[in-house]
DNA sequence: CGAGACTTTGACCGTAGTCAATTTATGTGG
DNA sequence: CCACATAAATTGACTACGGTCAAAGTCTCG
């Protein structure tokens, strides 16, 4: 299996799959243009949108991978999320300072958002635009189950999981198979533990045969039985587990 | 101190302060008449917009708290935010269901944020729902690095301010004191903690003099001192704790 | 080949979880 | 106003998951 050359790059022929605006090469001409004409390289470990820029804007990851971070002043660090090709994000002015930054994993192009949604179909791709948030939203909350209620062992899993569906609709997996440029300090920055216990959970995993990581690719068989014991739910599937609420009512004592 | 009646309730000299809907008096009465038609009334412990309603729509929280969570399929449970006067939150059809629901920690009042945007200001009122909107997410972020990278004690401190800091807002901080619905078993699904060692931690900061914790209410003094232990961030201040990016790259290894 | 980035290992520690029992509210009906 | 039932808070004993520190091994790349 080759797997070679930048990582987060969408392959030609799976464009129109880009960033769930789902008919990218059906647009028009015009904002083609308009759009790659945005379009702005930044490279791996930079961070995105800091300095100059005054204004808030929105852009779109066009390849490579990002991350949304903070940090705290005792240099604890959190990652929020990932950004692969065709997700949404704004880039507030003092991006690195303070509430959360951007930073790119590898090599990254990014292009305005606006650019996307000028002229003929405008109302359709801002729609898709939408759509990209939406989504975005309804995976902080995936992270907050993952650190909160999870276990180090479901963490990991339900990351992989999600990045494969993630990479898998853009078409960057192959025979179960993805790149992913992440170094185990980043993975566990994103999923709150320290490097040491990420390491260790991955020999776990790798020891009971169920996920293969390694050398920048990580390949899963056995979805289904990974996803159900790492909690995971696919964007498609809104799987039903009802329940009635527990306590509620007023802390009393003291 | 008398702090009594039901909680959460905005005092009416204080509605001007509603939901960041900064001059909800000024509104014309057409659309405030709209707005307070929609009310609905939901009683403590009962989940919001569950069976019927097929369609999504946005709710403004008039009156009360309400909790967003999610309940995995083996009865954990995490919360993911709380909703008081003023917030939004979209309601999907399925809402207990699965992904997300939303549950009355107290009686509350909820409205169609729709009928707030209609009519004369509907503009203004609709950029204000906005920044409610924007504040929403901003929080979301703040709770991931709760769970993600704090203590216990951390996350306990950081989430009394940030709740402290939304309530004085809308002017339901008398004296550093605020009333408060959560039983600990919420507080620690909140937190990603166990109620067990939400009790203890709760004692601790009650012994080193840090808060004032019980029968429903908070008082909070030292609130830098206690700002600064916490990693909290008030809203209003940007702070810049700046720094490089450390590492990233390939994940070699197997 | 050497330097730096990244991964891996071992020893040890400590925060937080679990289980189970007890105490303290809160609230209801008589 | 009291007895009882239930929800919530608290405690103790014990466990374990995950953190820390420090050293050693691997990669990668110039």
């Amino acid at each position: 299996m080759p797997m070679s050359g930048e990582v987060g790059v969408i392959p030609r022929e799976r464009q129109s799959a880009f960033a769930g605006l789902n008919d990218f090469r059906q647009m028009d001409v015009g904002r083609v243009r308009t759009f790659w004409r945005t379009v702005e390289r930044v490279p791996a470990g930079a961070s995105i949108g800091a300095e100059n820029e005054a204004r808030k804007r929105q852009i779109v990851v066009v390849s490579g991978w990002i991350a949304e971070t903070r940090i705290l002043p005792d240099g604890r660090r959190q990652i929020f999320a990932f950004l692969l090709p065709g997700d949404v994000a704004s880039v507030t002015s003092a991006s690195n300072v303070g509430l959360r930054g951007l930073v790119a994993l590898t090599n990254v192009e990014i292009a305005d958002a606006a650019a996307l949604t000028v002229g003929d179909q405008g109302e359709r791709v801002a729609a898709s635009l939408n759509e990209a948030i939406r989504q975005r939203e309804e995976r902080l909350f995936d992270q907050i189950v993952r650190i909160g209620r999870l276990t180090a062992k479901e963490r990991v899993l339900n990351l992989l999981l999600e990045l494969y569906d993630r990479l898998d609709a853009i078409g960057l997996v192959k025979e179960n198979t993805f790149r992913i440029p992440l170094t185990q300090e980043v993975f566990a920055d994103a999923l709150g533990l320290s490097v040491v216990h990420i390491n260790r959970t991955l020999q776990q995993l790798r020891r009971e045969g169920l996920v293969t990581v390694g050398r920048g690719t990580v390949t899963l068989t056995q979805r289904h039985k990974l996803a159900a014991f790492a909690c995971y739910q696919s964007e498609s599937q809104a799987a039903s587990f009802d329940r009635t609420s527990r306590r509620v009512g007023g802390m009393s004592q003291g």
